[in-house]
DNA sequence: ACGTATAATGCAAATCTTTGCATATGCAAA
DNA sequence: TTTGCATATGCAAAGATTTGCATTATACGT
């Protein structure tokens, strides 16, 4: 199976944004090139890129997929639900967890690109601040 | 802030069914305690147990979004993207984890129900098993 | 090149979820 | 009780994503 025209053009687009993108952003990008492609085109395209592990595909809080491509090294986020901030971490502070959840349920990883909600540092300190003030 | 009627609604089904439901299974079971209830306000309610910590929301990987009450202990989910089998590990397994995380990037995690995918040891076997017969 | 099988695409409809706005409801102060 | 405010709800529309089906493009063996 070669990779298609649609999907092709998404790599592209990817690898140039090197960002989060929606599945809009992506097809509006690549509408440039591919004027007749469809929105669904897009939404299989990226899923099967997804499957294939070049692609990831994750939920950021933001009420639309968001997708990435993976080529370079594996990352994760740490995402603020207050101030919506996004910090990355490494998959070396990962890499182990998986592991040890691996090897303990004789289950193989393939979650690429994980999603941690919480507080940020600022919120928190903002938190503080707002009890003292009372 | 007060708890909604359909707040009410919603935890009784919660702790009743015990499980993970999607927003429509939520909404058609309190209607015949709330026949007039929108699905609107029932996304909004559960919206508010989320925020409150009562529920979790996920994404188990059919399309649709599950929500489970979390007042009994912490747990998380592996899901094979195989066989769609759903295992569960308890939240000692991830404890530490979080910790490190939390303590290196000064990021308070609220995440309640991390869901990994993968693969499960039936697949794995099955996978080799058909390598085996080429 | 030809015919066939497989995969990709477009299109429209279905499904899932969010949102804006007007109304209704509960709570508390007057 | 009445008034005022904050929150909850219904409704409809918008937005996000998936799916069924017919059509087109691609790969592969002849
Ligand atoms: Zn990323
Ligand atoms: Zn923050
Ligand atoms: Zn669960
Ligand atoms: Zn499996």
């Amino acid at each position: 199976m070669r990779a298609s025209s649609v999907e092709q053009a998404i790599l592209e687009t990817l690898s140039k944004e090197h960002s989060h993108l929606t599945s809009l952003q992506v097809f509006e990008e690549i509408r440039g090139r591919l004027p007749a492609v469809n929105q669904s085109t897009v939404y299989r395209a990226l899923e099967r890129l997804v499957e294939q592990g070049v692609v990831s595909v994750s939920d950021m809080g933001t009420h639309a997929a968001v997708y990435e491509l993976l080529t370079d090294g594996r990352h994760h986020h740490l995402v603020c639900q207050k101030c919506r901030r996004v910090m990355t971490i490494g998959h070396e502070d990962v890499q182990s967890f998986f592991n040890a959840i691996q090897e303990k349920n004789h289950f193989q990883i393939v979650t690429n690109h994980l999603i941690l909600f919480g507080i940020c540092d600022n919120c928190q300190e903002n938190v503080e601040n707002s009890r003292a003030e009372k």
